[in-house]
DNA sequence: GTCTGCATACTCGGATAAGAGCTGTCCGAGTAGCTTAGG
DNA sequence: CCTAAGCTACTCGGACAGCTCTTATCCGAGTATGCAGAC
């Protein structure tokens, strides 16, 4: 899985502690963690489209969250990122037999592709369980100065 | 996921259809799907390492399968072949942040990573709950004939 | 006829290249705010 | 003093390289088989 997950769920929990009025800049919050700014634009871009984020050019520009932290799940994320395809790609070898095809036999999905789907299933619904604003809530619980301290630094200006 | 995944786990299906005394060449085996033999072998060799099958070098040698089917989890294939660590990984960039750290912060493990790591642990669990023998017993009803035809040409003499 | 030694062909195993995708960087389009000149 | 036009600086967005990992290939080590020759 890209690393590009793991900024961007970090990068959202941030935004829904920032002000909501204001944007922050990709290269604010890259500066949160050092990392190179403008690869981290580059997912936060990915974020836009899904509508996860929203965007706003030029001075006082920058990102916020699209829409409410309850209504944004981890595997929306993830999916913004490494896009909706399922890892197990089934390319139906079993076709591609020497012997010619009994009419029926491949009436049937893949049922290998099925066992892994199942798998990949139960990976989505884990993932689309947990909202943003759980997760949001749980930190928030294990360190109570932690959204107060990171509101406060997105919103100071840079020197 | 890598596309070996799939290769390896028709071939344990296979390998489980094939005579239980005979070990079938990994070329017999890529010629089944016409695949790269000597990348299957590669990735066979991975199945080796981790016991799930055997193999036997010079004439009449081949692979077979390293134990009963009923001991073999789709789990540990996918394992095999793509390594333990799970898919997200966490740097912990929550550390890095330009302000000084208060004690406490990370006594208590980054909560994203938990999260992730929960849906990780439902992919793997539905992976594990199922082995090769069940999947070998579902692809028996679905096309009966599949097993023998199998069985014949990997026995038969390549020409 | 039987045993032994050898040559042969076959198979796995790891070391070695090509290609794709993730990672990282750069520059241009657009915009909000500030400055400045005029009324 | 107020207004408006122009300028400046800032930010996103997409286009352009570098690098790691997957994919693919090749050759050598080891082994069972079959054969030939001697006893």
């Amino acid at each position: 899985m890209s690393e590009g997950v793991e900024w961007a769920v970090h990068c959202c929990l941030n935004l829904a502690w920032a002000d909501a009025g204001r944007g922050v800049p990709a290269a604010r919050l890259a500066a949160l963690y050092q990392l190179p700014a403008a690869y981290l634009n580059k997912q936060l871009q990915a974020l836009v489209r899904d509508g996860i984020l929203m965007s706003t050019s030029g001075p006082r520009g920058g990102f916020r969250l699209g829409r409410r932290p309850a209504d944004i799940t981890l595997l929306d994320i993830v999916t913004a990122i490494e896009g909706a395809d399922e890892a197990f790609r089934c390319t139906e070898i079993r076709r591609r037999t020497p012997w010619p095809h009994t009419q029926g036999d491949f009436r049937d999905p893949c049922l290998i592709h099925q066992a892994m789907g199942r798998a990949d299933l139960a990976w989505r619904r884990e993932l689309a369980a947990q909202t943003l604003a759980e997760v949001k809530a749980t930190v928030e619980r294990s360190a109570p100065g932690l959204p107060g301290r990171t509101r406060e630094w997105l919103a100071a200006t840079p020197h």
